[in-house]
DNA sequence: TAGATTGTTAATCGATTAACAATC
DNA sequence: TAGATTGTTAATCGATTAACAATC
C-alpha cells in the first residue's frame, strides 16, 4: 500500500494546537492547560498531553504550559522555521484559488510557480508566476523543490505526478480525484471534495432516516 | 466531541469503489474482482470484500461482480438516485472555484445558490446565483437544504455555521481553519488544505532527515 | 476435479481512553 | 497540606488483516 496517506494524525493535531496557541496569545493568554487546548481543538485533554509527551514537551504540573515556550516547540517540530517552497500545477479555478489564498503564506507555505498546459494562462511577471508545462522539470530541479500540488484534470494527473517525481519532488498533495502511483520515496496525500461531500451527505441521510423511524418526525 | 468526524471511512471507500468501476465501465469490463477494484483504489481486496459484506452486496465466486450491478447497488447506497441540493456560503477564490467545478454536479451534487457579505459579489442572475447572506436563512428553510459548505474567513465561519443550523442544515463541510461548535443533530466535517500540507511537509522533511542520517546521500 | 475467488471468523495492530501515580 | 493538573502505564476500542472455509 506505499507510504500513501499516513495514518499519524498527531501532526495535524499538532498544527491544530498551534493553531488555536496563536489565538490564546492575541487574546493575552501567557499559560494554558491541556484542557484549553482540547476544547479548542475538538478532542480530550488526554490526547493532547500524550500528542505531547510524544515528542517530549512537558509543562508544569499544576501549571499547564507557557504559550509562548509551546509556540516556540511546536514551531521547531513542525518545521515552521524555514519557508517551505512548492510548486503548483494546473491552474484551474481551484489551481488559482490556492495561490491567491492567504493563510499558506502565513503558514509559511509558498506557492512559487505555477504550471498549466493552457498557453493563455502563461504569465511569468505574475507572482506566482504561472509557465507553460515544459518548464516543470528544469524549474523543481533547479529550484530543488520537494513539495508538489496537483490540480489538474483527473486523466492528466498521473502523468504531472510522475514527472514531479522523476524531477525530484519527495510529497505530492494531489486534488484530482484519482489514485497516483507513487515511487518509493514520495509521499503521496489526498484532498477530495467530492469524497468528503459525498461522506456528508451519506451520513446526514442515515441519520435523518432512523430518526423519521423512530418517530422522531411526525 | 459530538459527532464531528466520523471515524467511518467506508463510505468514502465505497465512493471510490464506485469511481473506478465507471472507469471500468468505460474501458468495456463487464465484470471485476475484489482485486481490481483494490488495486485501483489502494486498498486490499479483503478490504473490498469486507466493506461490500457490510453492505450486504455479494458477488459471484470464481466469478467476481457484474460492473452494471455492482454500481447500481453502490448509487443506491450512497443516495445517487436523487440529486443533492447544498448552499455555499462565501464566494471567495476558493467558494467560486467549487461553484465552477464540474465534478460535483456529475456526483449529483448542486450548489444551488451561494452567499456573500460583499454587496459588490451578488449576482442573482448567475447561475448559481450569488445572494445576500441576509437570505441566507429564508432560503435555506423554504428549499429545505440539509447540506451547506462555508468557505468564508475564519472569524465568520462560526455566526455562518449558527445561521446554517439554526434554519435546518444538518450537514456542514466547513473549510475555514477552525474548530466550529455544532449542535447536536448537526454533523460537521473539515477541509483543511493547510494542515494536509502542514503534515505532508512534516513527513518529507522527517524521511529526508532519517534517510540523510543513514548516509542515504552523501 | 482442481483452481480461483468470495465471504467470514479470529487475530492483530494502532490509536484512543481510563486509571492513576507524580508533583507543583 | 489539599487540590489541581501533568505524564504514563494499562485497558479498551475499532479498524485492518490473516487465515481459512465455502463454492463456483
Amino acid at each position: 500500500m506505499n507510504n500513501s496517506n499516513l495514518g499519524k494524525n498527531y501532526i495535524i493535531r499538532l498544527s491544530e494546537y498551534k493553531n488555536a496557541l496563536s489565538r490564546f496569545k492575541t487574546l493575552g493568554f501567557v499559560k494554558v492547560f491541556s484542557d484549553n487546548l482540547a476544547d479548542s481543538v475538538g478532542v480530550t485533554s488526554v490526547q493532547v498531553r500524550k500528542d505531547f509527551s510524544l515528542f517530549g514537551i512537558s509543562g508544569n504540573r499544576r501549571g499547564g504550559y507557557l504559550v509562548e515556550e509551546l509556540i516556540e516547540k511546536l514551531n521547531d517540530i513542525l518545521g515552521k522555521n524555514e519557508v517551505q517552497n512548492v510548486v503548483l500545477a494546473g491552474a484551474g479555478h481551484l489551481g488559482t484559488a490556492l495561490t491567491k489564498y492567504k493563510g499558506l503564506e502565513k503558514e509559511g507555505i509558498k506557492i512559487v510557480a505555477c504550471f498549466d498546459i493552457d498557453p493563455s494562462k502563461i504569465d511569468k511577471k505574475a507572482n506566482p508566476p504561472t509557465l507553460s508545462f515544459d518548464e516543470l522539470f528544469e524549474f523543481i530541479k533547479k529550484n530543488a523543490i520537494k513539495i508538489g500540488i496537483i490540480s489538474v484534470p483527473e486523466n492528466a494527473a498521473q502523468e504531472v505526478a510522475e514527472k514531479m517525481m522523476s524531477a525530484g519532488v519527495k510529497g505530492i498533495l494531489n486534488f484530482a480525484p484519482i489514485k497516483l502511483r507513487g515511487i518509493e520515496d514520495c509521499i503521496i496525500s489526498y484532498v477530495n471534495i467530492e469524497l468528503e461531500l459525498e461522506n456528508l451527505i451519506y451520513f446526514v441521510n442515515a441519520t435523518q432516516k432512523s430518526k423519521k423511524n423512530k418517530g422522531g418526525v411526525k
